[in-house]
DNA sequence: ACTAACGGGACACCCCGTTAGT
DNA sequence: ACTAACGGGGTGTCCCGTTAGT
């Protein structure tokens, strides 16, 4: 058991899932949450002091492996660092798929959104970066962007959460990046 | 000129691709468009009939050219099918980038909204079956559907329109599917 | 101490009444005085029945006071009954000054709220023949309403519980009643 | 006529003096209003931005004659100024008595409202000093105090809007301030 | 004695679409 | 062509009071 005896406040988090994925956050109310879980709208204010504090607790996970990542970023990785960070973004990018698909419908609201983590957006930049190699090149920039565009829209557009499609997603990426594993 | 002579409808369309890209269709009220065009809310519903007719018309040159790509998707193309697929589509992407911010935003809301065209998920399968060549290997059908999110994501994020993006995304796309221009 | 070990049931009263006289009974929630007091909100509602009963105990003494004034208004008080009416009247209004605040800010709610004492518009209508000295003319009881009011209002906003005070409203009252102590 | 053909605005305004003055501000809602004058709620915020405008705009002419008398209040008033002053706002105090009892009842209310108008309380506290004529003696301060608050209170709480009771309350008030009206 | 957890019922505000009128 | 004025319906939030449990 997690926290309560009836486990409200998960049930709520994992209502809320499935809907802002299906729907998307603006479109979801706390009346369907509400109805979905089978509890009344102020059960769910109980719980969470706001519509957006359920979006950010849902984000807490990924964001909290994106900072780990954020710090991995900045270490000397030996031979290849690309391919460890590629492999490392593939593994979050799969395992919070959910989530990321939910960050994705609502990017558009995500600016507006404030979790408390360190910036999202210097994030995203940092990566394309060490996806670039270091390089700023227009063209590395372009394949970075799209190695990590592609990874991420794979990751949660599918419904196979297989080692399998990581595999495949971390291959293609290399290629990608014009580095051909060896 | 298109059509009237103030142009208000044209002025109404866009400011609201303006306005959906930056805070989503759900996240911009009839009024925004209205405060932003400078003329009355019951202006808008004279020029269309629903909040949902300005979304689609929005659409419509995409969908036509869409609809266009679709059909060449069938037709023998001589030596290298693929590659012209994924230059028309890079052009298709870039071009009408705004548009597919949009509807990448809103793609949780976008499944409600029909446009009376021909569906566009069935386009986007013959789109990744394309990219992949034929090819029913998991390997191959990855690798088409990070190229085509790759170059979704780089057209609708980026801010350079230029005929190198278009260049470098060809390229590095058809690096992904594991062709090798020469 | 007066009831619980803790006295806990005090400290809500001395809570709402100082949220009570800065926000008003309506602008101050129950959650709003457990935060203040420490405790759960649950636990206030163990105290006290209802929010009005918390309203209702917090005047239980001036109204006992008033009774007692009330009662006083009919016996006949040798030399000077209106000096010694004023004069008591004084002492309860700086003696229950945060009591008056409150009941005067939720004067509009006050209707709604039954005490269960017996009515104290009566008993205002009762002070202000009592001032008036028993005369009906219109200019004595305008001028009783304005010692009665002035002292209320002075009462309530200022922050000197002197006697100093009480000395200068009852000269004050006194004047405005035509009355010059010799 | 006012503005409208049906007169909504006003007939709103009107609707919504009467109920604040009667349940308070926070005690009326936007429905109360809404039945009384028989208009959907919507109509209300689309004829006022807020609850907040409505009480606003509803104190607008008070606030008016108020700054207007403010600014009286530095003039020299050759042979007695203290007179003229009460004088003015007794007539003020009559003609709003309304606005006034408002005023009153939401008084822990009203220091949150802003009106955009020059502060109500450094007028009020320019009143009383109006009133001690200028002395800072605690009895003339409390005098004036009492003066004051026994005119807004009478005029308040009466239903006689006469002329009577207007001499009737500056005769008292004079009075109270020690100031025999020769 | 005290409280976590919950429901029912407001309340202010918003937003889309219609209609009468210019 | 354009709009002021209006209604219907929904949304997030709040608040009071109850109950099961410690």
């Amino acid at each position: 058991m997690t926290r309560s005896s009836s486990g409200l406040h998960d049930r709520i988090l994992a209502a809320a899932l499935h809907l802002f994925a299906e729907h998307g956050y603006r479109g979801t109310s706390l009346q369907d949450i509400a109805t979905d879980v089978g509890c009344s709208k102020a059960s769910l204010l109980y719980h969470f002091s706001n519509k957006e504090a359920i979006l950010t607790e849902l984000m807490v996970p990924v964001m909290r492996e994106a900072v780990r990542l954020d710090a991995r970023l900045d270490e000397p990785d030996g031979a290849d660092a690309v391919t460890s960070v590629v492999v490392d973004f593939a593994e979050l990018a799969i395992r919070y798929r959910r989530e990321v698909k939910l960050l994705f419908d609502n990017l558009a609201e995500a600016t507006t959104i404030d979790t408390g983590f360190p910036n999202l957006d210097g994030f995203g930049e940092r990566l394309v970066d060490a996806f670039a190699g270091g390089s700023s090149a227009l063209e590395d920039q372009v394949a970075a962007r799209m190695a990590l565009g592609g990874m991420f829209l794979t990751a949660a557009d599918l419904s196979l959460d297989d080692s399998v499609l990581r595999k495949a997603m971390v291959t293609a990426a290399l290629r990608t990046l014009g580095r051909t594993p060896d």
